[in-house]
DNA sequence: CGAAGGGTTGATCAATTTCAATCGCGGTGG
DNA sequence: CCACCGCGATTGAAATTGATCAACCCTTCG
């Protein structure tokens, strides 16, 4: 099963296969996005449910002095806005960071999913837990970690992210994030990015080029990020 | 109705009376917690489920180097770790800012209203919302303010969550936050909240004295403070 | 070929931390 | 009753981090 989305869910809960199917077939609609199109902006009613299937995705909010800060990254396998239509409307907006595919569910049919399997509504429960812990994680790393603490600390996440998914191999992975949106992410300058990467190839610690990260010292990687795994629940894999 | 649990619920959805007085009933079980004193620590197996009844609490992370980030604030009427026992241990601690009278109900018998009373899952699932919407709007403070913006932005939020819970008159608010404190929540140094704190009065905009806070000039303080009542959900002008 | 976007670098500036000392006040034990 | 203690608040000076400003380079792409 290729979809990113049903081996999320499966790393969380076993899924029934024909309940997998049937989610499966709610994804058939999908819509493809250039890079820094937005999926939704701030201000819009609540659309419908989104999910990566391919490529880079973030939630980001722009100030009123025109800077922007992102929120949060969304890989494949990620979906957003499961049950926003609680509320009125879009507090942030959505943009494809890379070239995009991504599912569109109506939130009618989204919500029969998770009436009709508990499995489902369980495993969008977890997600939604861990992507919390990932919020927090973002506050503390803006609010304690120095830049080069920050830097190594999102790259640890996203390793283990893009692991999970499994879409990289031990010490090589594919990120394509620009500078300018690390800096988006991370609350620095593009300029400042720019020196603490040189900082970290210079330390032999990784080595970011042209969307290709290179983790040359992955020990030394999570002790600049004093980076704890725990909050993005390992633990739930190895109980399953 | 006194309980602040149930008057936040009543603000988000209207709530049979009966169903009101159920879930008045489960919370029949009451702690009390010193200033400074753990809920739950990070490590710990996600215990039973808490709301605050009476005074702050707060979320907190120490970092390796022994610095804490406080991620959340929690004022009567909130609860927390709703649905944790999905994962196996707390990412973060919790622990009262002052002291505080708080409720704590089994996740057997939270589980039970939640299945029995859709209109009071649908609150708590607004109120996660809400929640997630803070963070956010955290993580852009965080990232994008400078500090002084980041403490008008922090006043205004708690503004206006306090003027939710009927807890302040127009100008006047009681905020019982030590320097300290304030500046673990915004990733500050104390010296410098004392500083910025120095900068609003003199500006005339804000005063905070031995845990009362005094808005001199409303406006100016969400002007400074980039304010955005959206993510809250809630109108601020009709307020200030 | 030319333009644009992303990356790199140096010099300078500004915000914030760090360090260190003092103050005020409420609570406590003698 | 009162001296003392400890925490929170306050202030100044120096150090440091990261931002800002201003080029310039390289690659890609139309």
């Amino acid at each position: 099963m290729s979809n990113p989305f049903i081996r999320k869910l499966e790393s969380f809960v076993s899924l029934d296969s024909d309940v997998a199917s049937e989610i499966e077939a709610a994804m058939s609609s999908v819509n493809i996005y250039a890079a820094k199109q937005d999926l939704i902006r701030e201000g819009d009613k609540t659309g419908p449910v989104f999910i990566v299937l391919e490529g880079w995705v973030c939630r980001y909010k722009i100030l009123p002095n025109g800077s922007r800060q992102i929120i949060a990254f969304l890989v494949p396998g990620d979906a957003c806005d499961l049950h926003t239509d609680l509320v009125q409307e879009m507090d942030h907006s959505i943009q494809a960071v890379t070239k995009a595919r991504v599912a569109v569910i109506s939130r009618e049919r989204m919500h029969e999913l998770l009436d009709q399997h508990p499995s489902f509504a369980n495993a969008m429960y977890i997600s939604q837990l861990v992507d919390e812990g990932t919020m927090r994680a973002w506050i503390v790393s803006m609010g304690r970690r120095t830049s080069i603490e920050r830097v190594a600390h999102l790259i640890c996440e996203l390793y283990l992210r893009m692991h999970q998914i499994g879409v990289s191999d031990d010490a090589k992975l594919e990120l394509p994030l620009s500078q300018v949106v690390l800096a988006d992410a991370l609350g620095m300058t593009p300029v400042h990015i720019n020196r603490i990467l040189k900082e970290l190839k210079l330390k032999g610690t990784m080595e970011l080029n042209r969307g290709k990260l290179i983790i040359a010292d992955a020990i030394q990687l999570v002790r600049i990020a004093g980076f704890d795994e725990n909050y993005l629940h390992r633990r739930l894999e190895k109980r399953l």
